[in-house]
DNA sequence: CAAAACGAGAACATCTATAGAACAAAATAA
DNA sequence: TTATTTTGTTCTATAGATGTTCTCGTTTTG
């Protein structure tokens, strides 16, 4: 696929992209490998391009990003040996080299944890984020994940340590999740009803029970 | 993919952030990358937003969000351990060699449908994308997706309708939780023992029985 | 509302980077 | 060996990246 200059410069790349987070320019590469003039490097890339192993921008300095790498390089090393699969099955097996598309997705802050069976401390702090595909985060407003702690959702698919994504609203429909806030200070993820003039929490695990609060001691937090 | 500067001028933003929770104004900026006008930073937010890493609202002031960041600014936490379905042994390549690492996330195909309780045939093909966060497929190797038919796996939290992420290879250890090929056109999703020289397939639901096979029928997928 | 803060962008200069033609030598494949 | 591809070089033309100064609207905020 490559040849031996194509998969030097790559690997090149590559370590720059990792170590400086910028890529090298063409003058760069000369010097790395050892050419006299950067018109080799401009033939080697416009070869890597056309394998597909870099993408780059038209006319931008630098603008170069290392797509997918050949299996050498390190995406795949294990030994494990492709069986041969009879009976018209076919091989599943994604293409040998690794496609490191990068797609539309956001970090959000992970604020803390919230319980889904016993209620625990509001809210906190920040822990960490975690990045999100884009479409999780659709119908505008603003996200926020969450920790889940206790399994009072497990049959609704939110089980403990799970981090659940956390749109932020102040209204709910019958039947939503959402995270609750109790009498200001418990925050709790709970399946939302709205009963005449009382709300009720209700988990989707029957060891739990529903719970039923007067409206004004609820806020939708998301 | 971006300049030195350009970087440098992400770093910032992104640093503002999370420190202030506002993005700097263009002075800012401009006093942090030691410039004397602000129609340089003009430029370079031009450039960053042209490459997707930021977005903007025209005519707004501070109007500006980090939509991802390069690798190598990577504030990819840690702490958070997905539910990632995967087989196998754990993987000690460095990480340098491991590009999907450095990536936030990737589309991987979705390759099919899987039983999680009775065995449908086997994988198949292609049928769309998801997008997977990067922290998901650490470990290198070859990933993929299916999705989950069947309940057989609903104590692991596998439900119904998930789509799960595969890692791809031909070794288990025992409770790990497998894509297995039976009899070389049944593939299921089941937690993975060896007992002498059979293995067998456990489901996480009482309501289905333990397959107990001969090894050489069963392989292990992912 | 009005002042202050902010962002958009034109214009110019300088330096760096990329594009690509042309030709020769080396490596590889047929 | 011969044909083809890959590499190495030199040179030139264009274009991008960056820094600067100024001007002109808009938005924010007291």
């Amino acid at each position: 696929m490559l040849t031996r200059k194509q998969l030097d410069l790559l690997a090149f790349i590559n370590k720059r992209m990792q170590k400086d987070g910028v890529p090298p320019s063409f003058d760069e590469m000369k010097e790395a490998l050892d050419l006299r003039s950067k018109s080799g490097i401009h033939r080697l890339i416009t070869a890597l391009e056309e394998r597909g192993f870099i993408r780059r921008l038209a006319h931008r300095a630098r603008a170069i990003e290392v797509v997918k790498l050949p299996e050498t390089l390190g995406g795949e090393a294990t030994g494990f040996t492709p069986q041969v699969i009879n009976g018209g099955k076919p091989d599943s097996r994604p293409p040998a080299a690794t496609p490191i598309e990068a797609i539309h997705a956001m970090e959000l802050p992970v604020m803390g944890r919230i319980a889904a069976g016993v209620p625990i401390e509001a809210i906190s702090e920040v822990s960490h984020n975690v990045a999100v595909p884009g479409q999780m985060l659709r119908g505008g407003g603003e996200h926020y994940a969450l920790e889940v702690k206790g399994d009072s959702m497990i049959e609704a698919g939110i089980n403990d340590g799970d981090v659940v994504v956390i749109r932020e609203t102040r209204t709910a429909t019958n039947g939503d999740i959402v995270v609750a806030l109790v009498e200001d200070n418990e925050a709790t993820l709970k399946r939302f009803f709205h009963r005449g003039d009382v709300i009720a929490l209700e988990a989707a695990n029957p060891a739990y029970e529903t719970r039923v609060l007067p409206q004004e001691k609820v806020k939708v937090q998301g």
